[in-house]
RNA sequence: GCACCCAUCGACUAGAGGCCUAGGUCGUCACCCUUUCACGGUGAAAACACGGGUUCGAAUCCCGUUGGGUGUACCA
């Protein structure tokens, strides 16, 4: 019956921007609930209301939006659900599932500094329980705070986790946590398994880094009297050091990536092919077809390393496979004010020669600035290699024929080659100062379609100023 | 420290005892295409962490070592 419609969630705290390991964990979720014709929802882990603003909460929103991952109903609040969270805390005190502890937080800390002193590991061990009775009330009536604790049970907790396996944990292994803070609020570990279980959450897909609390998690859920869900932990993603991915490593937040110009697709396919494989050798999958091949066991166990290299050559792969008409959509935000000034089939024809020659949207205005401004400077390697004579003293010849000719790719082939044939020499000896003249550099699209794309009076203009700025040197 | 997780080319991965002379992709290198740059094409170098078992046979199973990660909070 759960098998048949889950319910999986991904649970941000507004603490940061989308991380990309979080956008991943969102990813897998969601690719898990479209490929089982389940839900996908949304929750905002906002307990810690010092680090948790709500720009970060929007940014997250945005983000997941950006990527194309889409939720159902508005973002459940972990916050305002406190209340609630306590109530069945206390519902475990009367169970005698829970106890109070009325150890102030120096004590705690005395304890923990006995046992470094002693060099022994720091253990609670019920010491809240241990505590004599007439102390205990002796606390109560004086009005000391007192924090809820978890009486873990004797025994061992199994986990069948969905990428791991079985995974035993022993109860000795797990210290009596606090579950009611001494001011009355909820803590984490409660807060999820109550809100997992009120958002009927069947499937709880994370990072690996919630591993060890599952047990605690577990416990929980049974002490409550709720259906255990089943677990799911995904390897968290590694910087190139392999430790774990932080903002050290370079761009962590889905945001950059935006800003840098990368496609939501690829940053998509990327992420969904880190830690996941569809078995077969697809490196490029749609949406659709990732949701086909989409399965929990086939996450990988192994955490990943975070290449951007990889996901550079992705988001190439898909600006190649957009069309003029989508590849200047996308464009659009990422041109300059001077940009937009100019005709739009003009831009369009020079985005056409430019789109296989950029691998993100934001380097398009740099890579082709000289289709808008007239070089300033030329290139001083391609000056010394190739501005010399004498294929340069003959370019006012050449300029004489350009300027009798249509700027059509054609018409400009065979003149510029027949020009190169009159001097016996290669067409290419004549096509590189043509294209330090008018580009400034060395390398651009095809030269006779970058003349067409610029025009007849741009190139004469810069041919003769170049003519002009550039000293001949002998060969 | 203790507990848990993990370990295939530099990176992402395929591999569920013989199909492995370990496959694909990114990156690297070479060559081809070519007016340059890119794209594209062809090819090369490049890995089963180590040590023991189990088995006729192990990258695949078991144990240990080493290495990495996570957890162990009145953070989430």
């Amino acid at each position: 019956m759960q098998e048949a419609h889950p319910r999986v969630r991904f649970a941000p705290s507004p603490t940061g921007y989308l991380h990309v390991g979080g956008a991943r964990t969102a990813i897998f979720n969601w690719l898990y609930a479209k490929k089982n014709n389940g839900t996908f929802l949304l929750r905002i882990e906002d307990t810690d209301k010092q680090r948790s603003s709500d720009e970060m909460t929007q940014a997250i929103l945005d983000g997941l939006t950006w990527l194309g991952i889409d939720w159902e109903g508005e973002p459940w609040s972990q916050s305002a659900q406190a209340e609630r969270h306590a109530q069945e805390a206390r519902r475990l005190l009367e169970e005698g599932k829970a106890y109070y502890c009325y150890l102030t937080p120096e004590e705690l800390q005395q304890m923990r500094a006995d046992a470094e002193a002693k060099g022994e590991p720091y253990w609670y061990g019920r010491a809240g329980l241990r505590m004599p009775e007439e102390e205990r009330q002796r606390r109560e009536r004086e009005g000391y705070a007192k924090t809820l604790r978890f009486k873990v049970p004797e025994g061992e907790t199994t986990v069948e986790d969905l990428v791991h396996g079985t995974i035993t944990f022993e109860h000795k292994e797990i210290d009596d946590f606090i579950v009611l803070r001494s001011d009355g609020s909820p803590v984490y570990m409660l807060s999820v398994v109550v809100d997992d279980h009120d958002m009927g959450m069947t499937h709880i897909i994370r990072g690996d880094d919630h591993l060890s609390n599952t047990p605690k998690q577990v416990l929980l859920y049974q002490a409550l009297g709720y259906d255990v869900p089943a677990f799911g932990h995904v390897p968290l993603i590694l910087g190139t050091d392999k430790k774990r991915l932080s903002k050290r490593h370079g761009a962590t937040a889905v945001g950059e990536y935006h800003e840098r110009g990368f496609l939501p697709e690829a940053v998509f396919n990327y992420l969904s092919l880190l830690g996941f494989s569809p078995g077969d050798d697809r490196e490029i999958l749609s949406r659709t077809e990732m949701i086909e091949a989409f399965t929990p066991d086939r996450l990988q166990i192994s955490s990943a390393v975070f290449d951007e290299q990889k996901l550079l050559w992705l988001n190439g792969q898909y600006l190649r496979m957009m069309d003029a008409k989508q590849l200047s959509q996308a464009l659009d935000p990422f041109l300059t004010k001077e940009w937009k000034q100019l005709d739009n089939t003009y831009v369009k024809d020079v985005i056409g020669l430019m789109s296989e020659r950029i691998t993100t949207l934001s380097e398009f205005c740099d890579a082709a600035a000289y289709f808008v401004h007239d070089p300033a400077e030329y290139d001083e390697k391609g000056v010394r290699k190739h501005w010399k004579s004498p294929i340069v003293d003959a370019l006012p010849e050449l300029i004489a024929t350009l300027e009798s000719i249509e700027f059509t790719d054609e018409a400009l082939e065979s003149a510029i080659r027949a020009h190169a044939e009159r001097l016996d020499v290669g067409a290419g000896k004549v096509i590189q100062p043509l294209r330090l003249a008018i580009t400034g550099g060395t390398a651009s699209p095809g030269m006779f379609e970058t003349m067409r794309v610029l025009g007849k009076e741009t190139c004469l203009r810069r041919l003769r100023s170049a003519l002009k700025a550039i000293p001949v040197s002998d060969s």
